[in-house]
DNA sequence: GCCAACGTTGGC
DNA sequence: GCCAACGTTGGC
C-alpha cells in the first residue's frame, strides 16, 4: 500500500465537492511528474486530499477506487486520470503551516516540491498527518 | 543541445 | 497583487 497526496484549488474542486459527489476522476493532470505518480497508484491506495491557494491544509483521506486510465478530458493520450473516492474527513485540518512546523516534515513533496499537484507521501508522514489530524483509519 | 522568453502555480 | 520556482516552447 502507498499512500499519495493530490492538490486542488477549492474554488475548482474541494473535499466537499469529492464529498458530494462520493467519487470522481481525477483528470486534468498536465505535467509528467504528476502523471508518472498518477500512473503508479493502486487500487486501495490512501490519498491525502490538500486545498492550495486559500485555506491551505489537508481536509480528507481519499482512496483510489481504480487504476490509471486515459484522461477522458483530453484526445491525448500522454495524460492519464484515476477514480478516486472520499474516505473519510479529517477531524481536524493538517494546515500547511503545522506541517511545515513540523520537524520532520522538511523533506515532504508538499514543503520541498510545492507545485507539484501529485506527490508521493512516505508512510511515517501519512501517519503523522493522521494523527495531527486527530484521525484514526 | 542550450538557453532566453514566457506562462503557470501557489505561497505569502 | 506580487513574486519565486518551475515547466514548456522555440530560436539558434
Amino acid at each position: 500500500m502507498n499512500y499519495w497526496l493530490v492538490k486542488s484549488e477549492p474554488s475548482t474542486y474541494s473535499w466537499s465537492d469529492l464529498v458530494r459527489e462520493r467519487a470522481t476522476s481525477w483528470d486534468g493532470v498536465r505535467n509528467y511528474t504528476a502523471r508518472n505518480n498518477l500512473k503508479q497508484m493502486q487500487k486501495g491506495d490512501l490519498v491525502l486530499f490538500y486545498h492550495s491557494v486559500k485555506e491551505t491544509a489537508i481536509f480528507g483521506l481519499a482512496k483510489v477506487t481504480k487504476e490509471h486510465y486515459p484522461d477522458p478530458t483530453t484526445e491525448d493520450d500522454r495524460w492519464v486520470s484515476v477514480q478516486l473516492e472520499a474516505v473519510k474527513a479529517l477531524k481536524k485540518p493538517v494546515t500547511l503551516e503545522t506541517i511545515k512546523a513540523h520537524a520532520n516534515f522538511d523533506d515532504m513533496a508538499l514543503v520541498k516540491y510545492s507545485r507539484l499537484s501529485v506527490q508521493p507521501v512516505k508512510d511515517f508522514e501519512f501517519e503523522a498527518v493522521l494523527k495531527m489530524g486527530e484521525t484514526t483509519l
